[in-house]
DNA sequence: CGTCCCACTGATATAACGTCTCATTGGTAA
DNA sequence: TTACCAATGAGACGTTATATCAGTGGGACG
């Protein structure tokens, strides 16, 4: 359906906003644009080897920071990252083997109008995360 | 409404399942019971002092098992704890001071049913956080 | 097309957080 | 009271991430 692979676009998106497209940015992008799993920051930096480490961590947090990419926390709460198709999502994890699918959730915003009234917070954002088992790790036989 | 300070019965059902009441189990449960704040396990770890690091977090670990303790995950990603009054609950963390109050959201098992529907996942649990300026923040000028 | 500035890089140090190891200790069942 | 073994604590280690800082290359501007 929606193609990926367009580093063109997100790249001169980066340079409107004044970052620099530099060679390891380039291909931190490239890497990171196409992939459809979950990844560690520190995966993609063992990936990306001749690129520095401290590098691929800040292009990490670039790309968080423009929406490229979103966070997933792991059953353990342990951390790794995806590309976010820009969109407010939510996170469908596989407590056994850690795969990830993006969820949608309409009627969440109704339960924030909830919280909203009952509450004197100002509220800014949200994070869902549901945990299960996938069918893969199902027919596998692991369990809760 | 509800009295904390019930170390004595949570004591006995440890040792029910057959853990040791130690001294340093005492004193960290003792500490934490009483609490209505988050914390962080270096900073308990700190506060407990001669009670060795090792320990605070391996009984941190145990109160989570039991369910005496929650995870709370502030607005930047980092970790703390509170007590969790054991039924299920989520949280609203307020991104400017990381205080936290517990929320109560009926009809997030609504929204589960639905995913339950649209995905092969066997659900298994979830984590919900709530992110905005707390009243005394928002009164301070703090801005998301 | 050349030059210059400064954002960016990368090697390395440092920091935060948590687990592991293993010799020692103390709770508790008998 | 004794003895077993879970639990402790000091410290090493692992992981994940950020800070530092001299050097460099992207790209704006002339």
């Amino acid at each position: 359906m929606t193609t990926f692979e367009e580093p063109r676009g997100l790249a001169d998106e980066l340079r409107d906003q004044g970052f620099k497209i530099t060679s390891p940015r380039q291909q931190v992008i490239e890497n990171v644009a196409g992939r459809e799993d979950n990844f560690t920051a520190e995966a993609l930096a063992a990936e990306l080897l001749p690129i520095g480490r401290a590098t691929v961590y800040r292009t990490i947090k670039l790309l968080l920071d423009q929406g490229l990419l979103c966070r997933v926390i792991l059953g353990d709460g342990s951390i790794c990252y995806r590309v976010s198709h820009k969109a407010h999502h939510h996170h469908l994890v596989c407590l056994a083997c850690g795969a990830t699918e993006d969820i949608h959730l309409e009627d969440v915003e109704d339960v924030l109008d909830r919280v909203r009234e009952a509450s004197d917070y100002e509220l800014v954002s949200h994070r869902v995360e549901v945990y299960g088992i996938c069918p893969a790790c199902r027919a596998r036989g692991a369990r809760a």
